[in-house]
RNA sequence: GCGAGUGUGGCGGAAUGGUAGACGCGCUUGACUUAGGAUCAAGUGCCUUUGGCGUGGGGGUUCAAGUCCCUCCACUCGCACCA
């Protein structure tokens, strides 16, 4: 009988849920092991990224099953966010039709991959009954004094009609849509993750379990950076502008200021001066900027003088204040000392504006002479024209000059943060209501708990233009302050879809619970996540976003846990090369048959490989993939060519091979069923059975090994192997004791092979006859004896060349090794008539003869 | 510019400092076949083949280097006027 995948496919995912196989409870008496993979958005049917992300995620979780831990591996759905709010504007539909359909489809196309979820823990964060639990932890950190709103420049992406966190913007543009960001000044509201920048920072330092690239990146996210506050006096007043600066030793060549256009002051030295209306328009041209323009390359330093002048607290220079399109409100305090001298940026500006270059810095080797300078000077040096400072080095300046302004209260030494708190709002609808009541009396005051969740009303009508979907609402929008009891209005914005995201592997744990977010015990007890697989593109947002609202949740008491992912593997995409007709465009591979384009008989071109996408066309579809080779095919296909870390390049061809590979895995063993059903004595030639038996330990010892590191691939070359050895000892097979040893040989294939390929694996076991289901059956385990043979081949080099090979006794000694080596006809020839000069030997390696 | 990483056959990829190229794809030859895009068997790094050369280039450490060190080149990714 051939081996028809889709036959045996639904039987066994029909078995497997029937038995509900892979339903786990939390339970202290065993060790648990939680393997997790980032949650899909629904967005209307799966793509190869989604297969290979929950076919290794599977493979762990399979494997650590047998091994015998309890372990939880949920799924469920990331269900708010834009596109489900699009498609509903475009088909008159509600986003909660549009999701759940998806969801659907989309949960019998995660079936038909076989894969072991307890599907009892199923949740989709657009249900009340998770966003009500979210909603209750927002109140809880705003009680903590984590959650605050202000006005603010904020990140408007024009085509979303919504603002978005810095960690959102790419590029200029926004990360969903790629459309325009410009600056819009707004009210929103906040998390404040920079109480945590430290923590956050300080514990990567210990997370051994993630990519370094993962944390390099979320370090310099944090950016932690050390420097002091300064204050500068406004001349002829009383007030200040404070700058931060990482190097107070400059300060005595700071000749002038900068602040940002969005920093208050800029308009309050404006105000009443001859040149404030175009000082105004300055600002507002540069606010006007989109975001892409404003952070090119080779952006123009551009300035406007206010016309003002503040002091230099070390010598009482004038300096005269700009403001200036390159200054960040966003970092330190929006405000910067401009030492051109030793600012590359101060330096550029100075040049065009003609402003004064005053070196505060002398290097030892050479002499600065500002108007012979072409460049700042940003290395290290001695002070100069520095009053008591003259000639301190300048690492002891920036803590000499901070101390002494610090005594007349005008400086202090910070750190600063390169995070900015996380702006949470959306001015959408598909999203978790922000819980607050806006009271003209009282102010912001929460809904109280036993009114949530706040839910998403019915009755509004999406256009995609007109602001807030919610103010649309009356019956939404207008409430009553539960404090006063006077007329209020509910807050109208809803929550940045990330922070559904940041909690939901914690109600994976209490899936039901309908008391709280979770269940303390059983978080504690399934948390951390051990394994938590999924793309690298969420190597900051999402991934410091759960982390921080772990370390809240922590402070909060609801967890006893610092971090919620010990280990982190970030699968790399999925790529294939692109197709591409002069006349039709991109084309789909199916439509590039024997390079010719099927609409129109033209040569298509053949472009690089890249990551799949729909808009390129190179993409394969799993529901076919499935359908032509079997889910068993496309699991191993993927997991067998390339690590899991590596971009993996599809290849038609590679499918094939994984196909006719489980092709001989079933024609081997149904050639064997009778064989493997019997009961065998003893008896036969012992090296044969030996040389079985090491090749079954060994390949178990691989396997275990290889999966244990997730080195995924090489575990499947290694069953490959075992298979193609397995088709030669067949041949020889004769007496009743080497048929008992390849009876075993089998099984363990198919123990082994069954978290890559679980359909056919539980097919053949039940047609041996095996009683248990074969996913619930153990691991193997290996005797080390038997992967050890008897005889070793040993490398014999002369001069580190290769020359002979020698077949040896495992552990002989090294005497009877270089006697053997001395007497090999080739090594003579190399040796006779020269001095042995060293002889390195390596135990059951090799031997390194060294001669002159 | 800063930071991280990667460079191995025709291709994807293997190799605790110890036989480079496991496994797979592709290709070649053969077998079985009415047929082969099924299956099976053998072969397959390169060359001027008793041998020589080979892991991006150059240098170094070592008995021994894909692996460690220095340097250069190329590519990829991330951040990017962060004061």
């Amino acid at each position: 009988m051939k081996y028809s995948p889709a036959e045996i496919e639904h039987k066994w995912q029909k078995k497997w849920e029937d038995d509900k196989l892979f339903k786990v409870e939390a339970d202290n008496s065993r060790e648990k092991f939680y393997c997790l993979e980032m949650f899909p958005y629904p967005s209307g049917k799966i793509h190869m990224g989604h297969v290979r992300n929950y076919a290794i995620g599977d493979v762990i979780s399979r494997f650590k099953f047998m091994k015998g831990f309890n372990v939880i591996h949920p799924m469920g759905w990331d269900a708010f966010g834009m596109p489900a709010e699009n498609a509903a504007i475009e088909n008159k539909t509600h986003p909660a039709i549009w999701t759940k359909s998806n969801i659907a489809y989309m949960k019998t196309q995660l079936k038909q991959l076989g894969l072991s979820y307890d599907w009892d823990r199923e949740i989709a964060t657009c249900d009340p009954e998770y966003y009500k639990w979210e909603q209750l932890l927002v109140i809880k950190m705003f009680e903590k004094g984590l959650v605050y709103k202000r006005t603010s420049h904020l990140n408007w992406c024009e085509a979303c009609q919504t603002v978005l966190a810095n960690e959102q913007v790419e590029d200029g543009k926004c990360w969903r849509c790629d459309g325009e960001v410009r600056i819009k000044e707004l009210d929103g509201w906040y998390f404040k993750i920079t109480d945590y920048a430290e923590e956050l920072l300080s514990c990567t330092e210990k997370m051994d379990g993630w990519p370094k690239k993962v944390l390099t990146m979320q370090q310099n996210w944090i950016g932690k950076s050390f420097g002091a506050e300064i204050d500068f006096n406004i001349e002829n007043t009383d007030e200040k502008i404070t700058v931060f600066t990482t190097r107070a030793d400059t300060l005595f060549g700071a000749t002038f200021m900068s602040v940002a256009p969005e920093h208050p002051v800029a308009k309050k030295l404006l105000s009443g001066t001859e040149q404030e209306k175009e000082g105004l328009d300055f600002i507002e041209g540069i606010l006007k900027e989109d975001k892409i323009n404003r952070m090119a390359d080779d952006k123009e330093k551009k300035g406007f003088f206010t016309g003002k002048y503040v002091i230099n607290p070390l010598n009482g220079r004038r300096m005269p204040v700009f403001i200036a399109n390159f200054v960040l409100m966003d970092y330190g305090t929006g405000a910067v000392m401009a030492v051109p001298a030793h600012d590359q940026r101060d330096f550029e500006f100075a040049k065009k504006y003609n402003l004064d270059i005053k070196i505060a810095i002398m290097p030892e080797d050479q002499e600065l002479v500002p108007a012979e300078m072409t460049e700042a000077y940003s290395g290290a040096g001695r002070l100069v024209d520095a009053a008591q400072f003259e000639g301190m080095p300048n690492e002891e300046a920036k803590i000499a000059v901070v101390e002494f302004l610090a005594e007349k209260g005008i400086a202090k030494s910070t750190v600063n943060f390169r995070l900015r708190d996380w702006q949470i709002s959306r001015q959408r609808y598909w999203g978790a209501p922000i819980p607050f009541i806006n009271c003209p009396k009282c102010g912001t005051v929460p809904v109280p708990e036993d009114q949530l969740p706040v839910r998403l009303p019915e009755d509004v009508e999406l256009s995609g233009t007109g602001g807030s979907p919610l103010r649309k609402s009356a019956a939404f929008l207008n409430t009553t302050c539960p404090k006063c009891g006077g007329a209020a209005e509910r807050e109208t914005d809803t929550m940045d879809t990330f922070v559904e995201s940041s909690w939901y592997f914690l109600r994976y744990c209490s899936p039901k619970c309908d008391t709280a977010p979770f269940k303390t015990d059983e978080a504690n007890y399934w948390m951390p996540v051990d394994q938590y697989i999924g793309g690298i593109e969420h190597a900051i947002l999402h991934l410091l976003y759960s982390r921080f609202f772990t370390k809240v949740l922590r402070d909060l008491g609801y967890i006893n846990f610092d971090e919620p992912f010990n280990r982190l593997l970030t699968q790399g995409m999925v790529c294939k090369e692109t197709y591409r007709c002069e006349e039709h465009g991109w084309l789909f591979p199916e439509e590039a048959e024997g390079g010719k384009c099927t609409k129109c008989g033209k040569e298509v071109t053949v472009g690089r490989v890249e990551k799949m996408s729909k808009s390129k066309k190179n993409v394969v579809d799993p529901n076919k993939l499935i359908q032509l080779y079997g889910a068993d095919t496309a699991r191993l296909f993927i997991i067998f060519a390339a690590p899991p870390e590596n971009e993996l390049e599809w290849s038609d061809q590679g499918v094939e091979g994984s196909f006719r590979f489980l092709g001989r895995v079933w024609r081997l063993v149904k050639n064997n069923l009778g064989l493997i059903q019997q009961n065998f004595g003893t008896g036969g030639d012992e090296a044969f059975i030996k040389e079985m038996l090491y090749h079954t330990h060994s390949t178990i010892k691989k396997v275990t090994n290889d999966i244990d590191k997730y080195h995924l691939n090489t575990a499947v070359a290694a069953l490959m192997e075992f298979v193609n050895y397995l088709y030669k000892a067949e041949t020889k097979l004769k007496a009743d004791g080497e048929k008992l040893v390849f009876k075993e040989a089998l099984t363990a294939l198919l123990k082994l092979l069954n978290p890559f390929t679980p359909h056919i694996t539980e097919e053949l076991w039940e047609e041996a006859e095996m009683k248990e289901i074969l996913s619930r059956s153990d691991w193997p385990s290996y005797v080390e004896e038997y992967t050890k043979t008897d005889e070793v081949t040993v490398v014999v080099q002369i001069n580190g060349k290769v020359r002979s090979q020698l077949s040896l006794p495992r552990d002989c000694a090294q005497d009877d090794a270089f006697s053997a080596a001395f007497l090999d006809e080739k090594i003579k020839g190399y040796t006779d008539g020269k001095e042995v000069v060293k002889k390195i030997f390596v135990p059951n390696k090799l031997i390194n003869i060294v001669v002159k």
